[in-house]
DNA sequence: CACGAGACCTGTTCGC
DNA sequence: TGCGAACAGGTCTCGT
């Protein structure tokens, strides 16, 4: 479920608490449980176990698709793959079925980490930058011009969606967004970046940013079982509209595969030709 | 440098 | 009712 809508919900959510759930700030950490191995990326299992007890959560925060907890001497990163999620639970409460990996703080509180295709990972590390040095810039950043993103285009010769899908370039879109994102901007997925005209620079800006925008405004979109909570779903344009009318023109929304995913969109009103 | 295929995982849904 | 295929929010690595 987890692009960078449902990411920044999800911090949000940590920090801030909920309506039954207290903010993580200034827990401290008790124990974990380790149900999954596989899920810690770095250090190793027993070594992670034996450097987060005792640490505090000072802060939670999102960088592209990870979360990322400063604690006292190291910093903890959550990817959360494709079927992660995120939940602060009593400690008495019936665990679910694929919580792999428990957080237990002092106070009786445990943040779960759900998990069903064991995709996402978890990091402990000193230097953050260690593991999120290689993102490209943050979409929704006051410094995340339309001039930036012409700039970082430049000398660029690729299919727009694979490139907006790579974190190196842009983080936190993933297939939802990139298909809400280039319907919005009129664009189609297999357009050429060394073809885009400036005038559709500045609309692939606005629509990616609309769609992120969007997305975080209704909390996200929530798929199936996965992530509770986000109404976006209900607000998709192309996403998961195979054959059903466009919003705009009433032509079948057509899916294709790109890159290994399915991919969504309007042929008439994002022409790979331009129009 | 760009791109496709395969790998890593498991659950749900759909067609026969 | 059962069973296999297709599909699912991501990313890494390898070969061309």
């Amino acid at each position: 479920m987890p692009e960078l809508p449902e990411v920044e919900c999800i911090a949000q959510g940590l920090r801030c608490g909920t309506h039954d759930s207290p903010p993580l700030l200034g827990k401290r950490i008790a124990r974990v449980s380790l149900r999954w191995p596989g899920h810690i990326a770095q250090p190793s299992p027993s070594t992670f176990r034996r450097r987060i007890r005792g640490q505090t959560i000072l802060d939670v925060r999102r960088r592209g698709k990870y979360l990322v907890f400063p604690l006292d001497e190291y910093t903890m990163l959550i990817h959360l793959g494709m079927s992660g999620d995120l939940s602060v639970a009593p400690s008495d409460s019936a665990p679910g079925r694929f919580e792999h990996t428990v957080i237990f703080f002092e106070d009786q509180w445990e943040l779960r980490f759900s998990d069903a295709r064991k995709f996402g990972r978890v990091f402990l590390v000193r230097d953050p930058q260690s593991v999120l040095g290689k993102l490209g810039p943050e979409p929704l950043s006051k410094s995340f011009t339309a001039k930036e993103l012409a700039s970082r285009l430049a000398g660029r010769r690729r299919a727009l969606k694979p490139l907006l899908m790579d974190q190196r370039f842009i983080a936190g879109v993933g297939n939802i967004y990139a298909d809400e994102g280039l319907f919005r901007a009129g664009l189609h997925p297999l357009r050429r970046t060394d073809s885009l005209q400036e005038e559709e620079i500045r609309s692939l800006w606005k629509g990616m940013r609309a769609a992120l925008r969007a997305g975080i405004r209704h909390s996200g979109a929530s798929i199936d079982w996965v992530y509770r909570g986000g109404g976006f779903q209900n607000r998709f344009r192309v996403y998961q509209r195979t054959g059903e009318p466009c919003f705009k023109c009433k032509t079948a929304i057509q899916r294709i595969v790109v890159a290994q995913r399915g991919t969504h969109f309007c042929p008439q009103c994002q022409r790979e030709d331009g129009k």
